[in-house]
DNA sequence: GTATGATTTAAACGTTTGTTTTAATCGGGT
DNA sequence: ACCCGATTAAAACAAACGTTTAAATCATAC
Protein backbone atom coordinates (compact mmCIF):
# COMPACT_ATOMS: atom_id res chain seq x y z
CA UNK A 1 0.00 0.00 0.00
CA UNK A 2 1.08 3.28 -0.77
CA UNK A 3 -0.75 4.83 1.74
CA UNK A 4 -1.46 3.04 4.28
CA UNK A 5 -3.44 5.35 6.79
CA UNK A 6 -5.76 6.59 3.76
CA UNK A 7 -8.81 5.37 5.91
CA UNK A 8 -7.81 7.47 9.34
CA UNK A 9 -7.10 10.22 7.05
CA UNK A 10 -10.32 10.10 5.89
CA UNK A 11 -11.41 9.90 9.58
CA UNK A 12 -9.52 12.48 10.81
CA UNK A 13 -10.52 14.79 8.17
CA UNK A 14 -14.27 14.20 8.46
CA UNK A 15 -13.99 14.47 12.42
CA UNK A 16 -12.96 18.22 11.74
CA UNK A 17 -15.45 19.15 9.10
CA UNK A 18 -18.33 17.35 10.69
CA UNK A 19 -17.13 19.11 14.35
CA UNK A 20 -16.61 22.69 12.53
CA UNK A 21 -19.23 22.73 9.81
CA UNK A 22 -21.88 19.99 10.99
CA UNK A 23 -22.93 16.88 8.81
CA UNK A 24 -24.92 18.28 6.25
CA UNK A 25 -23.06 21.21 5.27
CA UNK A 26 -19.53 19.47 4.98
CA UNK A 27 -19.42 18.27 1.42
CA UNK A 28 -17.30 14.67 0.71
CA UNK A 29 -15.28 16.95 -1.44
CA UNK A 30 -14.19 19.17 1.10
CA UNK A 31 -13.42 16.19 3.54
CA UNK A 32 -11.23 13.95 0.49
CA UNK A 33 -9.94 17.16 -0.53
CA UNK A 34 -8.17 17.85 3.13
CA UNK A 35 -7.52 14.54 3.40
CA UNK A 36 -5.63 14.44 0.22
CA UNK A 37 -6.83 11.34 -1.15
CA UNK A 38 -9.59 10.45 -4.06
CA UNK A 39 -13.31 11.79 -3.66
CA UNK A 40 -14.34 7.49 -4.55
CA UNK A 41 -12.09 6.76 -1.20
CA UNK A 42 -15.06 7.66 1.28
CA UNK A 43 -17.42 5.42 -0.76
CA UNK A 44 -14.90 2.59 -1.34
CA UNK A 45 -13.43 2.56 2.24
CA UNK A 46 -16.88 3.15 4.14
CA UNK A 47 -19.99 2.95 1.85
CA UNK A 48 -21.30 6.45 2.46
CA UNK A 49 -21.50 9.49 3.61
CA UNK A 50 -23.71 8.13 6.79
CA UNK A 51 -21.81 5.22 7.20
CA UNK A 52 -18.51 7.47 7.48
CA UNK A 53 -20.08 9.81 10.02
CA UNK A 54 -20.61 6.04 12.03
CA UNK A 55 -17.08 5.31 11.80
CA UNK A 56 -15.93 8.36 12.87
CA UNK A 57 -18.35 8.46 16.10
CA UNK A 58 -17.42 5.17 17.14
CA UNK A 59 -13.57 5.33 16.93
CA UNK A 60 -13.69 7.79 19.78
CA UNK A 61 -16.62 7.17 21.30
CA UNK A 62 -16.34 3.24 22.57
CA UNK A 63 -12.97 4.15 24.50
CA UNK A 64 -14.26 7.04 25.47
CA UNK A 65 -17.16 4.67 27.04
CA UNK A 66 -15.23 2.39 28.30
CA UNK A 67 -13.02 4.45 30.59
CA UNK A 68 -16.31 6.10 31.66
CA UNK A 69 -17.50 2.58 32.37
CA UNK A 70 -14.05 1.83 33.67
CA UNK A 71 -14.17 4.66 36.24
CA UNK A 72 -17.24 4.57 37.61
CA UNK A 73 -17.61 0.78 38.19
CA UNK A 74 -14.48 1.23 40.25
CA UNK A 75 -16.17 3.89 42.07
CA UNK A 76 -19.11 1.74 42.85
CA UNK A 77 -16.84 -1.85 43.95
CA UNK A 78 -14.61 1.15 46.60
CA UNK A 79 -17.31 2.77 48.01
CA UNK A 80 -19.58 -0.69 48.50
CA UNK A 81 -16.63 -2.11 50.06
CA UNK A 82 -16.50 0.41 52.51
CA UNK A 83 -20.13 0.00 52.90
CA UNK A 84 -20.79 3.68 51.37
CA UNK A 85 -22.93 5.62 49.48
CA UNK A 86 -21.28 7.22 46.43
CA UNK A 87 -20.47 10.76 46.56
CA UNK A 88 -23.06 12.21 43.71
CA UNK A 89 -20.09 14.80 42.95
CA UNK A 90 -17.61 11.74 41.88
CA UNK A 91 -20.12 10.01 40.35
CA UNK A 92 -20.87 12.63 37.96
CA UNK A 93 -16.76 12.95 37.73
CA UNK A 94 -16.29 9.27 36.46
CA UNK A 95 -18.45 10.54 33.62
CA UNK A 96 -17.19 14.30 32.74
CA UNK A 97 -13.71 14.00 33.37
CA UNK A 98 -12.95 11.80 30.55
CA UNK A 99 -14.79 13.87 28.42
CA UNK A 100 -13.12 17.35 29.18
CA UNK A 101 -9.73 15.73 29.14
CA UNK A 102 -10.48 15.23 25.38
CA UNK A 103 -10.44 18.83 25.04
CA UNK A 104 -6.74 18.88 26.39
CA UNK A 105 -4.42 20.42 23.06
CA UNK A 106 -2.75 17.80 21.53
CA UNK A 107 -5.43 14.82 22.59
CA UNK A 108 -5.99 14.49 19.33
CA UNK A 109 -9.83 14.36 19.98
CA UNK A 110 -10.41 18.27 20.67
CA UNK A 111 -12.50 17.83 17.37
CA UNK A 112 -14.72 14.73 18.72
CA UNK A 113 -15.59 16.79 21.60
CA UNK A 114 -17.38 19.47 19.75
CA UNK A 115 -18.47 17.08 17.32
CA UNK A 116 -20.29 15.09 20.25
CA UNK A 117 -21.50 18.03 21.20
CA UNK A 118 -23.54 18.67 17.89
CA UNK A 119 -24.92 15.63 17.97
CA UNK A 120 -26.78 16.35 21.28
CA UNK A 121 -28.50 19.34 19.81
CA UNK A 122 -29.54 17.22 16.46
CA UNK A 123 -32.71 15.73 17.94
CA UNK A 124 -33.39 13.97 15.45
CA UNK A 125 -30.18 13.78 12.94
CA UNK A 126 -29.01 10.71 10.91
CA UNK A 127 -26.28 10.79 14.26
CA UNK A 128 -28.43 10.73 17.27
CA UNK A 129 -29.53 7.10 16.80
CA UNK A 130 -26.49 5.98 16.29
CA UNK A 131 -24.89 8.29 19.30
CA UNK A 132 -27.92 7.03 21.35
CA UNK A 133 -27.09 3.19 20.52
CA UNK A 134 -23.19 3.29 22.03
CA UNK A 135 -24.54 5.56 25.41
CA UNK A 136 -27.57 3.46 26.52
CA UNK A 137 -25.86 0.59 28.71
CA UNK A 138 -23.65 3.76 30.04
CA UNK A 139 -26.22 5.87 30.84
CA UNK A 140 -28.71 3.47 32.58
CA UNK A 141 -25.70 2.65 34.58
CA UNK A 142 -25.31 6.12 35.44
CA UNK A 143 -28.54 7.05 36.13
CA UNK A 144 -28.77 3.63 38.95
CA UNK A 145 -25.42 5.38 40.34
CA UNK A 146 -26.98 8.70 41.07
CA UNK A 147 -29.90 7.46 42.02
CA UNK A 148 -27.82 5.25 44.92
CA UNK A 149 -26.38 8.57 45.77
CA UNK A 150 -29.23 10.95 45.62
CA UNK A 151 -31.75 8.49 47.53
CA UNK A 152 -34.31 10.84 48.52
CA UNK A 153 -34.81 12.52 45.17
CA UNK A 154 -37.47 10.77 42.96
CA UNK A 155 -36.74 9.33 39.54
CA UNK A 156 -39.00 11.98 38.30
CA UNK A 157 -36.57 14.77 39.89
CA UNK A 158 -33.59 12.81 39.05
CA UNK A 159 -34.09 12.51 35.59
CA UNK A 160 -34.69 16.36 35.16
CA UNK A 161 -31.61 16.97 36.76
CA UNK A 162 -29.75 14.55 35.16
CA UNK A 163 -30.80 16.46 31.87
CA UNK A 164 -29.83 19.61 32.78
CA UNK A 165 -26.43 18.31 33.81
CA UNK A 166 -26.16 16.80 30.63
CA UNK A 167 -27.09 20.07 28.55
CA UNK A 168 -24.54 22.33 30.66
CA UNK A 169 -21.81 19.28 29.46
CA UNK A 170 -23.55 19.72 26.14
CA UNK A 171 -22.82 23.44 25.99
CA UNK A 172 -19.45 23.68 27.11
CA UNK A 173 -18.54 20.51 24.71
CA UNK A 174 -19.13 23.05 21.95
CA UNK A 175 -18.06 26.06 22.99
CA UNK A 176 -14.27 25.79 22.91
CA UNK A 177 -15.16 28.38 19.70
CA UNK A 178 -16.21 31.61 21.86
CA UNK A 179 -19.30 31.91 20.00
CA UNK A 180 -21.18 33.77 23.55
CA UNK A 181 -20.63 36.79 24.61
CA UNK A 182 -17.59 36.46 26.92
CA UNK A 183 -16.99 39.86 29.36
CA UNK A 184 -13.51 40.87 28.86
CA UNK A 185 -12.05 40.50 32.41
CA UNK A 186 -12.82 36.84 32.20
CA UNK A 187 -10.28 33.77 30.84
CA UNK A 188 -12.20 31.88 28.75
CA UNK A 189 -8.79 29.25 28.78
CA UNK A 190 -9.13 27.47 32.06
CA UNK A 191 -6.85 24.05 32.75
CA UNK A 192 -9.06 21.33 31.64
CA UNK A 193 -8.68 20.38 35.82
CA UNK A 194 -9.69 23.46 36.35
CA UNK A 195 -12.67 23.01 34.51
CA UNK A 196 -13.71 19.92 35.77
CA UNK A 197 -13.90 21.41 39.60
CA UNK A 198 -15.90 24.52 37.76
CA UNK A 199 -18.65 22.01 36.38
CA UNK A 200 -18.45 20.12 39.15
CA UNK A 201 -19.58 22.77 41.16
CA UNK A 202 -22.39 23.69 39.33
CA UNK A 203 -23.67 20.28 38.70
CA UNK A 204 -22.94 18.89 42.11
CA UNK A 205 -25.31 21.68 43.45
CA UNK A 206 -27.89 21.16 41.15
CA UNK A 207 -28.26 17.87 41.36
CA UNK A 208 -28.29 18.10 45.16
CA UNK A 209 -30.55 21.20 45.08
CA UNK A 210 -32.97 21.24 47.81
CA UNK A 211 -36.64 21.26 46.10
CA UNK B 1 -54.36 40.40 -2.41
CA UNK B 2 -55.80 36.88 -2.74
CA UNK B 3 -53.55 35.64 -0.33
CA UNK B 4 -52.87 38.10 2.29
CA UNK B 5 -50.72 35.78 4.19
CA UNK B 6 -48.23 34.08 2.04
CA UNK B 7 -45.63 35.54 4.07
CA UNK B 8 -46.59 34.47 7.11
CA UNK B 9 -47.49 31.03 5.86
CA UNK B 10 -43.90 30.85 4.43
CA UNK B 11 -42.60 32.05 8.10
CA UNK B 12 -44.35 29.45 9.58
CA UNK B 13 -43.76 26.41 7.75
CA UNK B 14 -40.10 27.57 7.42
CA UNK B 15 -39.90 27.47 11.15
CA UNK B 16 -41.62 24.28 11.14
CA UNK B 17 -38.66 22.68 9.36
CA UNK B 18 -35.71 24.48 10.51
CA UNK B 19 -37.15 23.66 13.76
CA UNK B 20 -37.33 19.78 13.10
CA UNK B 21 -34.66 18.78 10.70
CA UNK B 22 -32.42 22.18 10.99
CA UNK B 23 -31.31 24.83 8.55
CA UNK B 24 -29.25 23.48 5.94
CA UNK B 25 -31.51 19.90 5.58
CA UNK B 26 -35.05 21.98 4.54
CA UNK B 27 -34.95 22.51 0.96
CA UNK B 28 -36.77 25.76 0.44
CA UNK B 29 -39.19 22.81 -1.81
CA UNK B 30 -40.38 21.44 1.34
CA UNK B 31 -41.37 24.55 2.93
CA UNK B 32 -42.96 26.19 -0.04
CA UNK B 33 -44.76 22.50 -0.66
CA UNK B 34 -46.36 22.83 2.99
CA UNK B 35 -47.04 26.34 2.97
CA UNK B 36 -49.02 26.01 -0.06
CA UNK B 37 -47.10 28.93 -2.20
CA UNK B 38 -44.87 29.04 -5.18
CA UNK B 39 -41.44 27.75 -5.10
CA UNK B 40 -40.40 31.91 -5.78
CA UNK B 41 -42.25 33.31 -3.56
CA UNK B 42 -39.31 32.91 -0.51
CA UNK B 43 -36.84 34.76 -3.05
CA UNK B 44 -39.78 37.22 -4.11
CA UNK B 45 -40.66 38.36 -0.17
CA UNK B 46 -37.36 37.27 1.54
CA UNK B 47 -34.47 37.68 -0.84
CA UNK B 48 -32.86 34.57 0.54
CA UNK B 49 -32.85 31.32 2.29
CA UNK B 50 -30.46 32.90 4.97
CA UNK B 51 -32.93 36.23 5.06
CA UNK B 52 -35.55 34.10 5.55
CA UNK B 53 -34.20 32.28 8.81
CA UNK B 54 -33.03 35.84 9.77
CA UNK B 55 -36.86 36.22 9.59
CA UNK B 56 -38.28 33.59 11.42
CA UNK B 57 -35.56 34.31 13.97
CA UNK B 58 -36.71 38.12 14.25
CA UNK B 59 -40.30 37.55 14.03
CA UNK B 60 -40.72 35.46 17.58
CA UNK B 61 -37.31 36.63 19.20
CA UNK B 62 -37.60 40.45 18.92
CA UNK B 63 -40.88 40.30 21.31
CA UNK B 64 -39.81 37.39 23.80
CA UNK B 65 -37.13 39.28 24.55
CA UNK B 66 -38.89 42.48 24.93
CA UNK B 67 -40.73 40.58 27.86
CA UNK B 68 -37.62 38.86 29.05
CA UNK B 69 -36.17 42.74 29.50
CA UNK B 70 -39.07 44.03 30.95
CA UNK B 71 -39.53 41.70 33.73
CA UNK B 72 -35.91 41.92 34.56
CA UNK B 73 -36.32 45.84 34.72
CA UNK B 74 -39.02 45.47 36.93
CA UNK B 75 -37.37 42.92 39.13
CA UNK B 76 -34.50 45.10 39.73
CA UNK B 77 -36.86 48.13 40.11
CA UNK B 78 -38.53 46.92 42.87
CA UNK B 79 -35.40 45.33 44.42
CA UNK B 80 -34.17 48.71 44.65
CA UNK B 81 -36.99 50.65 45.79
CA UNK B 82 -37.06 48.31 48.52
CA UNK B 83 -33.24 48.83 49.28
CA UNK B 84 -32.58 44.97 48.16
CA UNK B 85 -30.53 42.67 46.14
CA UNK B 86 -32.38 40.55 43.38
CA UNK B 87 -32.70 37.23 44.55
CA UNK B 88 -30.56 34.71 41.58
CA UNK B 89 -33.37 32.47 41.32
CA UNK B 90 -35.85 35.74 40.31
CA UNK B 91 -32.95 37.39 38.07
CA UNK B 92 -32.64 33.35 36.19
CA UNK B 93 -36.89 33.22 36.02
CA UNK B 94 -36.98 36.70 34.13
CA UNK B 95 -35.03 35.12 31.57
CA UNK B 96 -36.95 31.20 31.97
CA UNK B 97 -40.32 31.89 32.27
CA UNK B 98 -41.46 33.54 29.31
CA UNK B 99 -38.59 31.08 27.67
CA UNK B 100 -40.30 27.78 28.31
CA UNK B 101 -43.75 29.32 28.44
CA UNK B 102 -43.43 29.23 24.75
CA UNK B 103 -43.19 25.81 24.82
CA UNK B 104 -46.75 25.84 26.17
CA UNK B 105 -49.09 23.42 23.67
CA UNK B 106 -50.99 26.05 21.22
CA UNK B 107 -48.87 28.56 21.82
CA UNK B 108 -47.56 28.42 18.37
CA UNK B 109 -44.27 29.08 18.95
CA UNK B 110 -43.59 25.60 20.17
CA UNK B 111 -40.93 25.34 17.05
CA UNK B 112 -39.37 28.57 17.54
CA UNK B 113 -37.97 27.06 21.37
CA UNK B 114 -36.68 23.94 19.40
CA UNK B 115 -35.11 25.96 16.61
CA UNK B 116 -33.33 28.58 19.57
CA UNK B 117 -32.24 25.25 20.88
CA UNK B 118 -30.75 23.95 17.59
CA UNK B 119 -29.16 27.44 16.71
CA UNK B 120 -27.70 27.75 20.34
CA UNK B 121 -25.86 24.22 19.12
CA UNK B 122 -24.12 25.57 16.24
CA UNK B 123 -22.09 27.67 17.33
CA UNK B 124 -20.72 28.71 13.95
CA UNK B 125 -23.70 28.17 11.98
CA UNK B 126 -25.68 31.55 9.69
CA UNK B 127 -27.55 31.44 12.57
CA UNK B 128 -25.62 32.07 15.71
CA UNK B 129 -24.74 35.67 14.41
CA UNK B 130 -28.45 36.81 14.02
CA UNK B 131 -28.99 35.20 16.79
CA UNK B 132 -26.41 37.37 19.04
CA UNK B 133 -26.52 40.40 17.46
CA UNK B 134 -30.07 40.06 18.93
CA UNK B 135 -29.14 38.98 22.62
CA UNK B 136 -26.08 40.93 22.97
CA UNK B 137 -27.46 44.02 24.92
CA UNK B 138 -30.03 41.38 27.20
CA UNK B 139 -27.36 39.05 28.18
CA UNK B 140 -25.00 41.77 29.50
CA UNK B 141 -28.10 43.06 31.40
CA UNK B 142 -28.64 39.65 33.09
CA UNK B 143 -25.31 39.27 33.72
CA UNK B 144 -25.13 42.14 35.75
CA UNK B 145 -27.97 41.73 37.20
CA UNK B 146 -26.59 37.85 38.19
CA UNK B 147 -23.39 39.66 39.55
CA UNK B 148 -25.50 41.86 41.84
CA UNK B 149 -27.43 39.43 43.48
CA UNK B 150 -24.05 37.06 43.84
CA UNK B 151 -21.72 39.22 44.90
CA UNK B 152 -19.59 36.89 46.47
CA UNK B 153 -18.25 35.26 43.45
CA UNK B 154 -15.45 36.58 40.77
CA UNK B 155 -16.46 37.37 37.26
CA UNK B 156 -14.93 34.20 36.02
CA UNK B 157 -16.79 32.04 38.03
CA UNK B 158 -20.03 33.85 37.33
CA UNK B 159 -19.25 33.61 33.60
CA UNK B 160 -19.03 29.83 33.57
CA UNK B 161 -22.35 29.24 35.68
CA UNK B 162 -24.27 31.46 33.28
CA UNK B 163 -22.85 29.28 30.20
CA UNK B 164 -23.79 26.06 32.30
CA UNK B 165 -27.25 27.07 33.23
CA UNK B 166 -27.59 28.58 29.56
CA UNK B 167 -26.36 25.05 27.97
CA UNK B 168 -29.26 23.16 30.46
CA UNK B 169 -31.56 25.83 29.02
CA UNK B 170 -31.18 25.06 25.64
CA UNK B 171 -30.85 21.65 26.23
CA UNK B 172 -34.40 21.02 27.37
CA UNK B 173 -35.10 24.10 24.80
CA UNK B 174 -34.58 21.26 22.21
CA UNK B 175 -36.25 18.39 24.06
CA UNK B 176 -40.05 18.56 23.34
CA UNK B 177 -39.25 15.36 21.55
CA UNK B 178 -37.38 12.72 23.80
CA UNK B 179 -34.30 11.74 22.07
CA UNK B 180 -32.83 10.81 25.34
CA UNK B 181 -33.26 7.93 27.40
CA UNK B 182 -36.22 8.16 29.42
CA UNK B 183 -37.00 5.85 32.32
CA UNK B 184 -40.44 3.86 31.80
CA UNK B 185 -41.48 5.16 34.96
CA UNK B 186 -40.54 8.48 34.48
CA UNK B 187 -43.61 11.41 32.90
CA UNK B 188 -41.64 14.02 30.71
CA UNK B 189 -44.96 15.88 30.01
CA UNK B 190 -44.87 18.28 33.20
CA UNK B 191 -46.85 21.52 32.70
CA UNK B 192 -44.92 24.40 32.43
CA UNK B 193 -44.87 26.04 35.56
CA UNK B 194 -44.02 22.67 37.38
CA UNK B 195 -40.69 22.56 34.62
CA UNK B 196 -39.74 26.25 35.65
CA UNK B 197 -39.39 25.27 39.04
CA UNK B 198 -37.97 21.82 38.19
CA UNK B 199 -35.15 23.98 36.04
CA UNK B 200 -34.73 27.04 38.56
CA UNK B 201 -34.23 24.71 41.60
CA UNK B 202 -31.39 23.07 39.26
CA UNK B 203 -29.81 26.48 38.46
CA UNK B 204 -30.17 28.33 41.05
CA UNK B 205 -28.40 26.03 43.59
CA UNK B 206 -25.94 25.50 40.92
CA UNK B 207 -25.15 29.37 40.43
CA UNK B 208 -25.13 29.60 44.18
CA UNK B 209 -22.84 26.59 44.69
CA UNK B 210 -20.04 27.09 47.32
CA UNK B 211 -16.61 26.60 45.68
C1' DG C 1 8.29 -11.80 -14.83
C1' DT C 2 3.66 -12.49 -14.46
C1' DA C 3 -0.80 -13.10 -12.60
C1' DT C 4 -4.07 -11.51 -8.96
C1' DG C 5 -6.60 -8.97 -5.78
C1' DA C 6 -6.72 -4.47 -3.49
C1' DT C 7 -6.59 0.22 -4.05
C1' DT C 8 -6.49 4.61 -6.47
C1' DT C 9 -7.80 7.55 -10.16
C1' DA C 10 -10.52 10.41 -13.34
C1' DA C 11 -14.77 10.95 -15.28
C1' DA C 12 -19.47 10.84 -15.47
C1' DC C 13 -23.92 9.67 -13.38
C1' DG C 14 -28.67 11.35 -12.09
C1' DT C 15 -30.64 14.34 -8.39
C1' DT C 16 -31.37 18.08 -5.82
C1' DT C 17 -30.25 22.54 -4.48
C1' DG C 18 -31.05 27.94 -4.30
C1' DT C 19 -31.92 31.31 -7.47
C1' DT C 20 -33.48 33.74 -11.72
C1' DT C 21 -36.38 34.60 -15.58
C1' DT C 22 -40.43 35.61 -18.15
C1' DA C 23 -45.10 35.64 -18.60
C1' DA C 24 -49.66 35.51 -16.47
C1' DT C 25 -52.78 37.20 -13.00
C1' DC C 26 -54.56 40.03 -9.56
C1' DG C 27 -56.57 44.36 -7.17
C1' DG C 28 -57.28 49.19 -6.48
C1' DG C 29 -57.09 54.10 -8.39
C1' DT C 30 -58.27 57.22 -12.09
C1' DA D 1 -63.13 50.40 -18.81
C1' DC D 2 -58.42 50.81 -18.46
C1' DC D 3 -53.94 51.03 -16.58
C1' DC D 4 -50.23 49.89 -13.40
C1' DG D 5 -47.60 48.24 -9.71
C1' DA D 6 -47.71 44.11 -6.83
C1' DT D 7 -47.99 39.40 -6.62
C1' DT D 8 -48.15 34.67 -8.39
C1' DA D 9 -47.02 31.04 -11.62
C1' DA D 10 -44.33 27.73 -14.40
C1' DA D 11 -40.11 26.84 -16.24
C1' DA D 12 -35.39 26.87 -16.61
C1' DC D 13 -30.80 28.01 -14.69
C1' DA D 14 -26.08 26.76 -13.26
C1' DA D 15 -23.85 24.73 -9.44
C1' DA D 16 -23.12 21.27 -6.03
C1' DC D 17 -24.27 17.08 -4.09
C1' DG D 18 -23.54 11.74 -3.07
C1' DT D 19 -22.68 7.91 -5.69
C1' DT D 20 -21.14 4.82 -9.46
C1' DT D 21 -18.34 3.24 -13.20
C1' DA D 22 -14.43 1.56 -15.61
C1' DA D 23 -9.79 1.89 -16.37
C1' DA D 24 -5.17 2.50 -14.32
C1' DT D 25 -1.99 1.51 -10.71
C1' DC D 26 -0.11 -0.69 -6.88
C1' DA D 27 1.70 -4.45 -3.74
C1' DT D 28 2.29 -9.10 -3.17
C1' DA D 29 2.60 -14.21 -4.09
C1' DC D 30 3.84 -17.62 -7.20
Amino acid sequence: MSQPDTKQRILCAAEHFFARDGYHPTSLRSITTEAKVNLAAVNYHFGSKESLLEAVIERRLNPLNEIRLGQLEALLEKTERAGETPMCREVLRTFVEPTLCLRLHGSDSEDFVALIGRILAEPRGVAMTIFMNHMEPLMNRLFQALALSLPEWSRQTLFWRVHFAFGSLSHIMRCHERHSIVPDDVNIDVPVDDLVDIFLDFATAGMEATQ
